[in-house]
DNA sequence: TTTATTGTTCGATAATATTCGAACAATAGC
DNA sequence: GCTATTGTTCGAATATTATCGAACAATAAA
């Protein structure tokens, strides 16, 4: 429950990127780690069990689109704006900007 | 042979457009018709079965992405970029622009 | 009408993902 | 140390997708 596998910038592969956020529940923790800037995985929760958020946070992470450190006992969870936009520039913003 | 589902605008979401393209072979046809502006089903398999290749083109016609129509006994594949860039805008061109 | 060309549809198989309970791990606080 | 809290990992069931051969459909051309 300490190290987390993070893609560095040059291994974020759009197709991993495109496909973590084809998913409703991962689309909307991203929506919500856009207006919140941070948040830890149960307050992004949507009274899901934890297995399956924990399963859907690991996606995010793997492909480089979410950053967590520890906090207590707490995962706190961040998007990796900087980097999404540096290799991928205005794709986050586009999806974000989407009707929802 | 004849009649192909295309979504209307609002119909289109972004979930199934994101899943779509987070396929390598969907995404590469994509680049291909983004650069060629239109092309048939034959242009743009890469060799592959046309079964496989029919499966794809079915799943980005039906969220969207391409609008296929008859030529002859051939199809004719071209990107919805306006219906796209309107519902998503600056989702597309993000998309295209991202490192190969 | 026969034949060739272009794709679609069907059906089966294999590969991947999602979901979630249960057990486990890490930290905080008493 | 003991207990509560937060999340991860494991394992199994279910669902979804991808792949592709074979059969079929539609049009064109001989």
């Amino acid at each position: 429950m300490r190290n987390f596998r993070h893609p560095a910038i040059s291994d974020i592969q759009l197709e991993s990127v495109l496909y973590a956020l084809s998913d409703p529940v991962r689309l909307s923790i991203v929506r919500q780690l856009a207006r919140e800037g941070e948040a830890t995985c149960a307050a992004l929760d949507g009274g899901r069990p934890k297995s399956s958020m924990s399963h859907h946070f690991r996606v995010l992470r793997e492909c480089g689109i979410v950053k967590t450190r520890n906090d207590g006992t707490s995962h706190m969870n961040e998007l990796r704006s900087g980097d999404l936009n540096s290799t991928f520039p205005g794709l986050l913003a586009a999806i974000l900007a989407a009707p929802k």
